[in-house]
DNA sequence: GCCGGAATCCGAATTTCCTTCGGTCGAAGG
DNA sequence: CCTTCGACCGAAGGAAATTCGGATTCCGGC
């Protein structure tokens, strides 16, 4: 992982199809050289994969949430179970699972407030392993396009 | 926006360097008319961009967490303001501009827990708009790789 | 200092892919 | 029935990906 490996993922990060000449020339390196050195770092699994990534608007997902969760008993298989179950709906985004008083926080979204209602009655009032979440609703999400390895 | 549009995205979604090629025969049109498809997707701004997606281990940012974060005044210059210059950092993942007691939620990584508890120090301790942070340790995050539109 | 092996890098050749463009087909409307 | 428009396709030229043999550098060991 040096710099020439940084440039890589720095620039991929950017724009995931970047072609390979074009990435090559940017480092000022042969294209086979690039290539060799894209293809370890997706082999070593520091490039994990390339996704499109798309406007939930777009997708009519205009509402964001992100829902605090609580389950009862906290013992692995029910946790992981939970994970599992919760990462497969297609309102979820992404689910963190926390240390501290919320178990999990669960980024959800839904064409509108009534669906989000509607969905978190389905899918969180009925279960057993839920005790307790609060929603929140998100105004908006921007992310870092950049991450470099810290220094 | 049809089925066809649907499963290029889709695709696109689980691997964003998907030849034009390979996606023309999975949807079983001509390579011609899926390029022209997926032109217009990014035009339109249905697909925003490619992404490589890259560990965070391997970045050395083992460390996660969520800092839900309280400013005051908020007013529309102060919040924007917040939101600009917390993004730029590059310990930041994302920011979650909230509903709710907490105005934000920030996102940050770091190599270590000395580390995190620096940036936090350095960054938000200081800072004269933030009037209360909480953080809570990220064990584990997970992502859904497919965002189908809602039906 | 010298040697040998391994790793890295490069450039040419081959294969594959992207991209353009002219043409076909079918639906909607006059 | 005819026209028009949009979507789609297929061929062709150009560009890119990929492979591979050879050159170079790096690093221990002697």
């Amino acid at each position: 992982m040096d710099e020439v490996d940084s440039a890589i993922v720095h620039h991929l990060q950017k724009d995931g199809r970047l072609s390979n000449r074009a990435l090559a020339e940017k480092l000022g390196i042969a294209p086979s050289t690039c290539l060799e050195r894209t293809r370890l770092l997706r082999q070593r699994g520091i490039i994990e994969g390339y996704r499109a990534q798309v406007s939930l608007r777009a997708l009519n997902r205009s509402v964001q949430a992100m829902v605090a969760t609580q389950i009862r008993p906290l013992r692995r298989d029910v946790v992981a179970a939970f994970e599992e179950s919760v990462t497969r709906l297609p309102e979820v985004v992404s689910v963190y699972t926390m240390a501290g008083s919320d178990d999990f926080l669960v980024h959800v979204t839904a064409q509108d407030i009534d669906h989000l209602h509607a969905f978190l009655l389905d899918q969180f009032t009925n279960r057993r392993e839920i005790v307790g979440f609060r929603t929140s609703i998100i105004y908006q999400h921007l992310t870092n396009p950049v991450l470099d390895p810290l220094p």
